[in-house]
DNA sequence: GTCTATATAGCGATAGAC
DNA sequence: GTCTATCGCTATATAGAC
């Protein structure tokens, strides 16, 4: 019994790893530009072995897919337990996501025909931590525009979607690419447009 | 001469023909997931016919590029002929950037390390058009900060990249899956949220 | 569960007849 | 310049020995 749950912590902790670098592959490349060779010799296994711990290509990315959301949804458990205002909250949770965009661990989402996608909508926990998120972000929008914080005009799901794009806007890496600036620098700046928009405000 | 201006004419309209299938293509799939069968298929040609015309995939797709960016900067000069002010000018012209998007004909910008990348870098017109588009749209970035229309603590640059952003925005198409807001609502809740912000302006 | 070796399929690009 | 047929390569996935 106790050899039983050894072996099994070796496997969770050997498949953590080939998560790991699924999840910084796609990251870089997205996912069909990855390929499940550089995943092996990234892990340092051989392909047919990694085989036997996911069934596809489609069951690496979808379990990349499944981490994030786990790490999301606890960056949005952290910020439940504090005082901010729903606002606040939204940006602080938006901050993490821009975050990791920049550090090269946020695996670009599935494009549009993907075969990832239908991999995605029949993946039950993908599908329940991604209600969950959305559900808890939901609410706090709709407490915010309740306090005048955000734009009552805007549709609530609008603004997730706006604040889920940020997870997978193009601007930070390109501002990065420049080298002018720091990552603290753009996650700033990318807050402020979001939130507040080009236009100039009223001080 | 007249047989040869003629032939000319005919090339330059089958090429041109085959410049909106492919990009038709990549705004659909991306310039990786396209594949040149498809489209000489779409074309309706051998796809040795279709390398006869172009000499690669990336040349198909830097052909594509170069024309949007065509097409972007008669958008441009169209607007320096109206008596709108400069932040009226970049809404319009991002207002046709996200039309183009939400009607399938905006080709996929290149991926980071995309063999594409390195063929448009190497693509004179299309570098010099995207000079020219930038140094355009950079113009009226700086005049809307001197009156104040544009936030003067944003660096001008990082303003263009948020505005190139916007041609390739999910969310556009993530509305649209929705059904349930027409194509003009959506173009304006994007103008409006790039420009004024989530936060609810004082009115 | 790990490996080597291979089956299978799709894609970019080309050969060669017309 | 169009076609059919094919090459050469790469990628996903699997067979089978250990």
């Amino acid at each position: 019994m106790a050899r039983l749950a050894f072996r099994e912590q070796v496997l969770r902790v050997r498949e953590d790893a080939i998560i790991s670098c699924v999840n910084r592959l796609l990251a870089e490349k997205g996912f069909e530009q990855m390929t499940v060779d550089e995943v092996a010799a990234d892990v340092g296994i051989a392909k047919a072995s990694l085989y036997k711990h996911f069934a596809s290509k489609e069951a690496l990315a979808a379990a990349a897919m499944v981490r994030v959301l786990e790490h999301g949804l606890e960056a949005i458990q952290a910020q439940g337990t504090s005082q901010s205002s729903p606002l606040e909250r939204l940006k602080e949770v938006t901050r993490w996501a821009i975050r990791l965009l920049l550090s090269g661990q946020m695996p670009l989402l599935p494009a549009q025909n993907s075969s990832l996608r239908s991999e995605l909508l029949s993946d039950s926990r993908y599908l329940d931590l991604l209600n969950d998120v959305s559900d808890r972000l939901g609410e706090w929008i709709m407490n915010a525009q309740a306090l005048g914080q955000i734009d009552r005009t805007l549709a609530p799901d609008v603004v997730l979607y706006i604040l889920f794009a940020r997870a997978c806007d193009p601007v930070p890496a390109v501002m990065k690419a420049t080298g002018r600036y720091s990552d603290d620098a753009i996650v700033e700046t990318l807050i402020n447009v979001c939130f507040n928009g080009l236009v100039a405000r009223p001080s």
